[in-house]
DNA sequence: CAATATTGTTAGATTGTACTAATAATTTGT
DNA sequence: ACAAATTATTAGTACAATCTAACAATATTG
């Protein structure tokens, strides 16, 4: 059996090894905000458990049933998060928090149903995929808007996961998960671009809005 | 803050005492399946937190306080039950032990959000009413069936909580909430009933079937 | 490359939730 | 009413998950 607790650190782990392969006990620790030497116990405990590689003052990785049981949590949360969303009408920037915690309910008829009900998606509300029954994801490696050019046209996939603020900055422009984007301009100095999308013209957004926004390029 | 723990056993202790009012750390202590020197502390430590009246070798009853929190833990877990049977598509059988889990997620937009949806009931699926914001509850004393008589015209309004397999039981029979009931017969020596209902005719009910039956007398 | 800073580990304490064994109080039954 | 049974409590242990303080290893940088 696997505590919440332990289910967080690997949660947290996956997310952390997802684009280099390893992580630090530092990182994991300033991302989960728990002191290092605990984290150092429970990568003890998880690699007894054979969930985690760790070896004293090497990088810290998931072993493949550490990767697995990770992405199944991370299945759970991005199945609630759309089912909050689709069937009950909260907002894209309320789900976290509750997602965070019925990530962690044992009852796989429960999630089978959520899925069932949703018609089997592939995205979450934020354009994160879920990962399927086995724990396979597939990744699609996006651009950030802000890596794109003035004259691109770009439609909006997904969100890189940030705060609830955001999320309410992109509700207040009516900026929503699909919309094609046009980039009018880039400023020099500041990188902030100006861009149309659906029915608004000329709309700012500063480079750190434009880092945290995931694109496709659309033919032209 | 208030742990899961500490939830359960208010739970467990509100559904003892709300008979006589109070119960015994041995009752509990078997409710629990917990041993009776770990639930005397726990008394202890929830009479320091104010929820329960403790005092050595003395009933345990619950303060106010107690009483509140617990019914407002009941009515989270009835919403739930009620939403995975209306809203989800679960049968009645099958949903304790989800919403024994999702009974104790913080968030009163979430089970704010069910009530909406479910359009405010009063009762769960098995008829156990649901106690309102503020943790009161609308208690109607019902008549068990096995206290009826032959000839007696009743409506099934809910189970006593009991297994799973009565409400299979009665799913088999088709006997469902607001059945109207008419008892046939009594058997002297084993208290059985036959009685009709909807377009079943002479259904035999074990005595200890019509102990878990809720019912209300129709007008003759 | 040596001094310094950062990161990682060990040791020991604390809190919550459980247990067993031993003892004490209360209740029951003859 | 007293012995026996039941129930309650205390004392001591264990384990999970956290912390701080002290120390060790690795990395950075002048």
């Amino acid at each position: 059996m696997i505590s919440q607790t332990e289910e967080n650190y690997l949660k947290a782990l996956f997310a952390l090894t997802s684009t280099k392969g390893e992580a630090s006990v530092n990182e994991l620790s300033k991302m989960l905000d728990i002191k290092m030497p605990t984290v150092n116990g429970m990568m003890k405990r998880l690699s007894e458990k054979d969930f985690v590689i760790y070896e004293s003052y090497k990088p810290l990785k998931l072993t493949e049933k550490g990767r697995k049981e990770a992405s199944l949590i991370i299945r759970k949360h991005r199945l609630t998060e759309m089912y909050l969303v689709e069937k009950m009408g909260f907002g894209w920037e309320e789900v976290h928090d509750i997602a965070e915690q019925i990530e962690h309910i044992q009852s796989p008829a429960f999630f089978a149903k959520m899925d069932e009900i949703l018609g089997f998606p592939e995205v979450d509300p934020h354009g994160s995929p879920i990962p399927d029954e086995n724990g396979k994801v597939i990744v699609k490696d996006f651009d950030r808007l802000s890596d794109c050019e003035s004259g691109d046209v770009v439609k909006f996939m997904a969100v890189k996961p940030s705060s609830e603020e955001l999320l309410k900055f992109l509700n207040s422009r009516e900026l929503v998960l699909g919309a094609v984007i046009t980039i009018q301009s880039v400023e020099l100095f500041d990188k902030s671009m100006s861009v149309n999308y659906a029915h608004r013209e000329m709309e700012v957004l500063s480079n750190m809005v434009c880092e945290k926004l995931l694109v496709e390029h659309v033919a032209k």
